[in-house]
DNA sequence: GACCAGGTCCTTG
DNA sequence: CAAGGACATGGT
């Protein structure tokens, strides 16, 4: 996982840059729905924790506030097309309580610095490490690289392996530290990752099936 | 009808 | 630590 891997890593981001160029990816109106959407993305189709967001919205419970006071029968009722349904509503009062209680609110959150908010992210029961890297790359702008399913199929065809830390740090070594440039570079390879990638390994296959 | 999706937690070996 | 099950709805 050096060297070699670090040149792979660097010649399928070039290469999915100039495929894609720049891509608008994940557009909330603001940092408390890409929160709550982290958690209702968690092992469901984008499509379904969409359809989850809409409805919270409607119903003025898109914010972390209004995730902290509701009944969990309200936001259950609200997010029952992303799945897992009653866990999330869990997960998401016990984040919310956790940016309410312990830190004032969602702006509060600014004055801290990015390995301390991880790790607290971390501590709350159903944030694992994908979902606190997207909170903090994607509603709070910081540089935090996000590895997800797609992330992990496009290295494995590619021939790297890694857990989660590993990958992470494999990217974050290869990119500037830079929250705009993970999101879009993620971006890519979800966008790459949804159109060909199957389950099996086959190296080099990004190069060929991108007519590089 | 089977199988999978932008995970995480808990329990076992 | 690695592996396997639980959690649940919606699309192919």
């Amino acid at each position: 996982m050096s060297a070699s891997s670090s040149g792979n890593i660097d010649l399928i981001i070039s290469i999915l840059f100039r495929v894609y160029g720049e891509i608008d990816w994940w557009n909330a109106e603001c940092a408390d729905e890409i929160i709550i959407g982290a958690v209702l993305a968690q092992a469901t189709r984008w499509e379904n924790a969409e359809r989850s967001l809409a409805v919270l919205k409607e119903r003025n419970l898109c914010s972390i506030p209004a995730i902290h006071t509701s009944d969990p029968e309200t936001i259950e009722a609200a997010v029952k097309s992303s799945g897992y349904y009653r866990l999330k509503t869990a997960r998401l009062k016990a984040c919310a309580a956790c940016i309410m209680e312990e830190f004032g609110g969602v702006e509060a959150l600014a004055g801290h610095e990015t390995g301390q908010l991880r790790k607290r992210f971390l501590s709350v029961k159903g944030i694992g490490e994908e979902t606190a890297d997207s909170i903090l790359c994607y509603a709070l702008d910081r540089p935090s690289f996000v590895i997800d399913a797609f992330t992990h199929k496009i290295c494995t065809c590619a021939g790297i392996e890694g857990n989660y830390g590993g990958l992470k740090r494999l990217f974050e070594e290869v990119l500037p530290a830079d929250a705009g440039t993970y999101r879009q570079v993620h971006a890519h390879l979800v966008e790459y990752a949804k159109g060909y990638c199957g389950k099996r390994r086959c190296q080099e296959c990004l190069i060929r099936n991108l007519n590089v």
